[in-house]
DNA sequence: ACAATTTATGTACATTTGTACATAATATAA
DNA sequence: TTATATTATGTACAAATGTACATAAATTGT
């Protein structure tokens, strides 16, 4: 963010709040939203947006680069000054979604029932980003059948012995009596305070 | 997903494909990317579309709409038939970054560092998405600057009295000497396995 | 104070866009 | 089989679009 002028961060800020992350309308649109009277006023900060990279076009439309929005991660490593780091050393930009694959077709969530995985900081309540698959390694979380019923447990693999395995000292492994189906391995997990 | 012939589920597809969570472009444009040789043709399908929902308008774009991208939430009750539910019974659509308020301009995310918060589930590398504000509650988990140290901790009120509290018994309660200066409070976590 | 740049508005125009209408081949349902 | 809906292509056109050019006021830098 630098080189703006006044009113180009107002007219930036205006499109941001108007349309955030989705594509910018027409011109003629933009130019009716905010109220101005020549379609060209609008094709003059686009312009200069696009050389700035603060507009980027992605399949034919522009949007609002993630230079001018999304969260901002930061490390903890930054202590002193981190009023000014907000604004400057931002490390990258980040997306949970994009994180934990949500876009992915072949991943799907659920909401974890239970304590039996706490000691692996899984609670009751948190969002578990499942990929679809019926492969799995020793020791991934998977999301599996085993006899009927479906949890969340470490997978364990131990030459051709298969058990599942709770992170409770209260729970007891589960060995499979007759079938132990995995649908899929856990990508990560999100909370809600 | 009902009622598509053939073709159009072929032909959505080559949306996801191609535009994902992108504004549609043209239908000229489409209609290039696509290999049709008449422009109706895509006109027709999105018409088809836009009547079971499956395009949505926003600001003035085309977009592919949720029901028919995304990540589907569902419930651990679904302990039967699981496989079918993954078609069927899908609760609903969610988004980590919308959940835990990434698109919003006042949150910032960061990167845990140490073992502070382990009692809580909030562990090394997780990430924690931060709204940022000067106001706590007692017992929100909040970032603080505590006499010049950025750190994560429950923050702790009563009556007059203000500390930070970890989350691991082998730390102890922060006192304030000097400052206590609240950064924000956190939105949720993230963590990918 | 002065020059250069930005901002707002306007006009003009070739191109692009969405849609309507039409036709024939194909697929689907009764 | 027959009737109906879908699919692919094409033509036509009014409306909308992006851009170029022009002008004057406002803002900025020196």
């Amino acid at each position: 963010m630098k080189d703006l002028t006044i009113k180009q961060k107002e007219f930036l800020n205006q499109l941001k709040e108007n349309y955030g992350a989705n594509a910018l309308p027409s011109l003629e649109i933009i130019r009716q939203n905010l109220g101005y009277k020549s379609r060209n006023s609008i094709a003059q900060y686009i312009k200069a947006f696009k050389k700035t990279n603060l507009l980027e076009e992605r399949s034919g439309r522009l949007y609002i680069s993630n230079a001018a929005r999304g969260a901002f991660l930061f490390d903890t490593k930054v202590r002193a000054g981190f009023a000014n780091a907000l604004d400057d050393n931002i490390e990258k930009l980040i997306s949970f979604d994009e994180e934990l694959s949500l876009n992915s077709p072949s991943v799907f969530v659920f909401k974890v029932a239970g304590d039996s995985m706490v000691e692996l900081g899984i609670y009751e309540g948190d969002y578990v980003s499942i990929r679809k698959t019926s492969e799995a390694k020793d020791k991934d979380i998977v999301l599996a059948n085993i006899d009927g019923i479906f949890t969340l447990k470490t997978y364990r693999k131990k030459d051709s012995k298969v058990w599942l395995e709770p992170a409770n000292p209260s729970y007891q492994n589960i060995y499979p009596k007759n079938s132990l189906t995995i649908f899929g391995v856990a990508v990560g997990i999100a909370r809600k305070f």
